[in-house]
DNA sequence: AATAAGAATAGTAATCATTACTGTTCTTAT
DNA sequence: ATAAGAACAGTAATGATTACTATTCTTATT
């Protein structure tokens, strides 16, 4: 709404989620930034993370209960690793999803949201013996 | 874990999801239960609802930070409609998202969440001729 | 450089969905 | 009828997030 001024916090809470390339939590964004900025408080840093995401700067995901964050805001899609709880981005076209909708007339679309759940290849290999 | 035996209140739990098809919150089917069994208390049903997930004879979607409920456990996938605020079921084929996704070696897809977001056909009227 | 409007902050309290806890009541196999 | 323990109601606790408030920064203008 109002017009934005500068604050050494904001850039700190976008330096900091660029660096980082784990989707983190808006605490671990928290803590990490206290490092540079130790008297900056929880507050500060999801209004910042909000005001980012708004403006496009950062996107960010639903985890369970929780958003994560990501520098990465092309268009990308979710994988969740169930054995080591990562979280990574997959590439997957919009579009092609689109083509396999049934849609009723006059739907518009704006978002796809895709989360993959699964084991992830470092992890699958116990995963396959057992299955075999 | 332990053994499950017979209660009233997940009988209405049950009964109260199977005859909405709003895709309801915990705290809707609460309020819902409590027209037949005005003692029941939250706990009860978010515990016979996560229960009742547990076992598949419900499912649920993560919307924003609230979880809603599901008598529909086959495939499917959901659209959000951002005019009405409606969550509604989608057919879509998980083998053919699975087409789609570029995978690692090794990796096991288990499950996946695809949420559209757009405007229903009820509601796109307004919007297309604002986009003309 | 001084100043003033208001954007942003730190710190704390409040909210919301959900889970945990506890003593009591039901269900069910015997 | 009874006893083991599953489920309950009611309440307290938790975790993520937002709201509030008095103070500090930023920045455009003098």
């Amino acid at each position: 709404m109002a017009l934005r001024i500068y604050s050494r916090q904001r850039e700190q809470v976008l330096e900091t989620v660029k660096s980082m390339d784990v989707h983190p939590s808006a605490d671990d964004i928290y803590h990490r930034v206290r490092r540079r900025l130790p008297q900056i408080s929880l507050g500060t840093v999801y209004r910042n993370l909000n005001q980012l995401v708004d403006t496009g700067e950062l996107s960010c995901v639903q985890d369970g209960k929780t958003v994560r964050y990501d520098w990465e805001t092309g268009q990308h899609q979710h994988f969740r690793c169930e054995a080591c709880g990562a979280l990574q981005n997959v590439e997957v076209s919009n579009k092609e999803i689109m083509n396999l909708l049934s849609k009723e007339s006059g739907m518009i679309i704006n978002q796809i949201d895709l989360e993959i759940k699964g084991i992830c290849g470092k992890h699958s290999e116990k995963e396959l013996k057992e299955r075999a």
